[in-house]
DNA sequence: TATGTTATCGCAAACCTTTGCAATAACTGC
DNA sequence: GCAGTTATTGCAAAGGTTTGCGATAACATA
């Protein structure tokens, strides 16, 4: 039995019904590389199944997302989705210049967790957890120069509110 | 001078220009009772203007976040924005019963910012972070019967994957 | 104060995503 | 295997947000 089956299987075990088109959208996201956007599963899907609606796609997927059978991650402001890898889960860092995606164990997460549920019986959903910024890349090249002008500005504006404050 | 006059004045030295539309929207968040939504943010500033258009509206608040006026709050999906307070920043933990937003004190993400950095040699934009979760009060009351379906599907999956590792 | 440059605006249309609804098809029990 | 129940689909429309574009207005310079 693969792993799409078994997942299928699960997803039957909830109540939920298996679907020619469920199928089809897994099949398409567990092979993939990675994360694959919306549009892109919907085009991939049409190939084999022509009238496959794209709000089905989006319905389809949101259900698989919430049982975590895949993985979410905002990518621009555009949902992109992924199989959910069982023995290796993972979060992901999000380049807001180059919207390239970096796994990040669920290790660093962990504390974070746990000092929420202690300090505030707040449990976060960090299941699919993503955090945008910038990566080694774009912090070397065109990063240098606006870094420097984040920087310059953030002090301003601290000199700002610091003489509010006073 | 007031505070909403020196993030204006702040804004020009940053070579952006100053216009009605802009010092209204600054004046109805900064008004606000916390976070506002975009929506609501219109409705307030036609009443005093208006010929203002939700896409300026829009851009606004987007100017604002990015040179760091205002912080923006993601809840259900819905954009929502309130004054960065300069002493006193601030996260967000949203609960996805309820909807209610919860303060964090940055202190609770320093250490993982270093980590990133450090690790990865990324750098999280971790100055409007939010993180979704059940709080308190829905994981007493609703939360008690979903949780623990959550928590045997979660079981289950386990299971299932497990049994497709070994 | 008058003039030129160009950032910003309002409008309209697009974009991505969600939702309502009638028709269909997947599962249940006989 | 067949009929009944109801989750799911496709379609169309709406929702929230972004973008393109010509017209306007804010700032700089003289």
């Amino acid at each position: 039995m693969t792993s799409q089956e078994q997942s299928l299987h699960y997803l039957q075990s909830l109540g939920y019904r298996l679907t020619p088109q469920r199928l089809l959208v897994l099949a398409i996201v567990a092979g993939g590389p990675g994360h694959l956007g919306v549009d892109e599963i919907h085009r991939q899907a049409r190939a084999a199944y022509p009238y496959l609606d794209l709000a089905t796609v989006y319905r389809t997927l949101r259900l698989f997302k919430q049982v975590g059978v895949v993985t979410e991650v905002d990518i621009d402001n555009r949902l992109h989705y992924e199989l959910t890898a069982p023995g290796e889960k993972h979060h992901h860092m999000v380049c807001r210049d180059c919207h390239r995606a970096i796994n990040l164990s669920p290790h660093y997460l962990e504390e974070f967790r746990d000092t929420l549920i202690r300090e505030f019986d707040f449990a976060p959903d960090l299941e699919h957890f993503t955090v945008s910024g910038l990566c080694r890349c774009c912090r070397e090249t065109a990063g240098a120069a606006a870094n420097a002008a984040a920087i310059t500005a953030a002090a301003d504006l601290d000199a700002i509110n610091d003489a509010e404050i006073h």
